[in-house]
DNA sequence: GCGATCAGAT
DNA sequence: CACATCTGATCGC
């Protein structure tokens, strides 16, 4: 769940997915997508209100969005208010100082962000240097290499901070099924079922929110059906929806909800009935989609899983995967990387420094490496959806024998063995990682303009917090916990969870075993355990000494690129 | 009575 | 496991 304030570092003036708090100031707002969570405050008064007193405060927003926010009465206010911007239009936005008439220019891109219908990424370009606004997004490895606007002839620009949808930036999520795969383990489980009479049925059983109308009309297209859903207004101007969508419950493939008598479903189903119109018992089956995960190696990648005599659960991911962030930060390198989803107990200070890239020795070897190295290769490919060869099969299938296969299963895509995008210069993951202190020209920009809160975290980050003063020791006692903590995450594939220490669990109950920094604190992690003395000794001896802390269980040991095996 | 916030469930 | 949302309880105005 997103965490984000809603400003950014280099462009404070504006607001992006946040309406509330201190965003009630800001000279611009912008809107990634259509859900509540990114909506905070969107519909307060206090908004209403200043905007009647405002001639140049407006909020952008891609044309669906648009079309979404506005087919909700809380939002309709916003009519007047809201300028839609074509994707991939770079457009001049001024901000207004309405107090002082001072004025800023910045130019902002919508990019497509394939997270649910309408969601965009927003590029800023301006005085402070560009900076890339992820919003949520699902993109697959190499998305970021066939956007045009992110590039400058052919080399991609120059990005000072990304600000990240992290759902997912962590090595238990390493891969997940593409959406071709998942689609076509869902079509496979409905077409065995629906073609069996007239009276078998699927219900989809999604949740409220924008994200699934992919499934529908990939569905709708495959059976020849509409979808049975509860209302189509939200669709009345987005043809390429709604054709695929009823609210005639005679068909056999339904989205509908019943938000209170659902319960009372749980043994027979749909929300809209159980009968066909002749009386015939209807035989239900229900899908629930899900995020499902495999890590690094994992072979079995089953994308459907039954979980009951009439119920199944089905892979879908509204977010990238580990490795699809991994690919689009490693293609952008940008400056900064500023996390979204904060994790509880800790700062967005920590977490965002955590996370710089670039460090003090990838600028060292840019520096000096001659500009020809510094391209970065565009892959081109078709357009979206145009093939069914799926990314996943593609990094998993190829490299091994297989494994027995369970029921649904699955064909490889096969013969499409292109090349890891990013070239040769991509940094390793490991780079993501690293223990250095920043860069002078990094710190330098890291002005504070709140004290250094410890806020619990999620709700609201503290973006404008201290992060001077991060020395090394800061760096390295958050690395072990870090480090720690994932250990916890008991993946489904050990072999990708970082092996660590055992550490004590009572972490809270015994803060003073930790190295004296005054910015620090145990997380608060159920399941976290405290680091023992013995072992923290240990650790910080090998790191002291420059040894690899992080030990990579099979594969040889380290080096590994982050795309090799894909 | 409304909004904000949180716990809990789905 | 996760997400995005809804419901209901509680608190403050």
């Amino acid at each position: 769940m997103s965490s984000f304030a809603g400003r950014m570092r280099e462009y404070p003036t504006v607001s992006l997915d946040r309406f509330d708090r201190e965003n009630l100031h800001a000279q611009a707002y912008f809107l990634s997508h259509c859900h509540k969570d990114h909506m905070k405050g969107l519909k307060g008064p206090l908004l209403k209100r200043k905007l009647q007193f405002s001639r140049t405060v407006r909020l952008y927003c891609s044309f669906v969005t648009k079309e979404l926010l506005l087919n909700n009465p809380k939002y309709a206010f916003w009519e007047e208010y809201v300028v839609a911007l074509e994707l991939e239009s770079p457009t001049q936005i001024s901000l207004v100082d309405e107090a002082s008439g001072e004025v800023e220019e910045v130019v902002v891109t919508l990019l497509p962000a394939g997270h649910c219908p309408g969601s965009v990424m927003f590029l800023f370009e301006g005085r402070q240097g560009n900076v890339l606004y992820t919003g949520d997004f699902r993109l697959a490895a190499g998305d970021a290499s066939r956007m045009e606007l992110l590039h400058s002839g052919s080399r991609v620009k120059d990005i000072q901070s990304v600000y990240l949808d992290s759902t997912f930036y962590d090595p238990r999520f390493y891969q997940i099924p593409s959406r071709e795969v998942c689609l076509r383990g869902i079509s496979e489980l409905i077409g065995n079922w629906i073609s069996q009479s007239s009276y078998h049925v699927v219900w989809l059983n999604c949740k409220a929110a924008y994200g699934y109308e992919y499934l529908f009309t990939n569905l709708g297209d495959e059976f020849g059906t509409q979808i049975h859903v509860n209302s189509l207004a939200m669709f009345k101007k987005m043809p390429e929806i709604l054709s695929y969508v009823t609210t005639d419950r005679r068909t056999q493939i339904h989205a509908c909800r019943h938000p209170k008598d659902e319960e009372f479903f749980q043994g027979n189903r749909l929300p809209c009935g159980c009968t066909a119109a002749d009386g015939t018992p209807l035989r239900i089956i229900s899908i629930k989609p899900s995020t499902m995960w495999f890590g690094e190696r994992t072979k079995k990648t089953n994308v459907i899983i039954k979980t009951g005599s009439s119920s199944y659960r089905a892979c879908f991911s509204f977010h990238s995967s580990y490795s699809e962030i991994k690919d689009f930060l490693s293609y952008l390198r940008p400056v900064n990387i500023v996390p979204s989803v904060v994790p509880i107990g800790r700062t967005l200070a920590e977490v965002t420094l955590r996370l710089m890239c670039r460090n003090r020795s990838d600028d060292a070897a840019i520096t000096y490496k001659p500009l020809g190295v510094l391209k970065r290769s565009r892959v081109q490919r078709p357009a979206y959806g145009d093939t069914d060869t799926a990314n996943y099969f593609d990094c998993t299938e190829s490299n091994g024998e297989d494994d027995d296969d369970e029921e649904e299963e699955e064909e490889e895509g096969k013969g499409d063995t292109r090349t890891a995008e990013g070239g040769e210069d991509a940094p390793k993951w490991e780079d993501f990682f690293t223990t250095e202190p920043l860069s002078d020209s990094q710190n330098s920009q890291s002005h504070s303009c709140c004290s250094p809160s410890r806020e619990t975290g999620s709700q609201t980050p503290d973006l404008f917090g201290d992060v001077e003063d991060q020395t090394p020791e800061n760096l390295e006692t958050f690395s072990l916990t870090m480090s720690a903590s994932l250990s916890n995450h008991s993946s489904q594939n050990l072999d990708d969870t970082l092996i660590l220490p055992q550490q004590n669990p009572n972490a809270k109950a015994e803060p003073e075993e930790l190295p004296a920094s005054p910015d620090f604190d145990i997380p608060s992690t159920p399941e976290s355990k405290a680091p023992q003395p013995d072992d923290l000794l240990q650790l910080y001896r090998k790191l002291a000494s420059g040894e690899e802390v992080v030990i990579r269980g099979g594969r040889g040991g380290g080096g590994g690129g982050p795309v090799e095996g894909q």
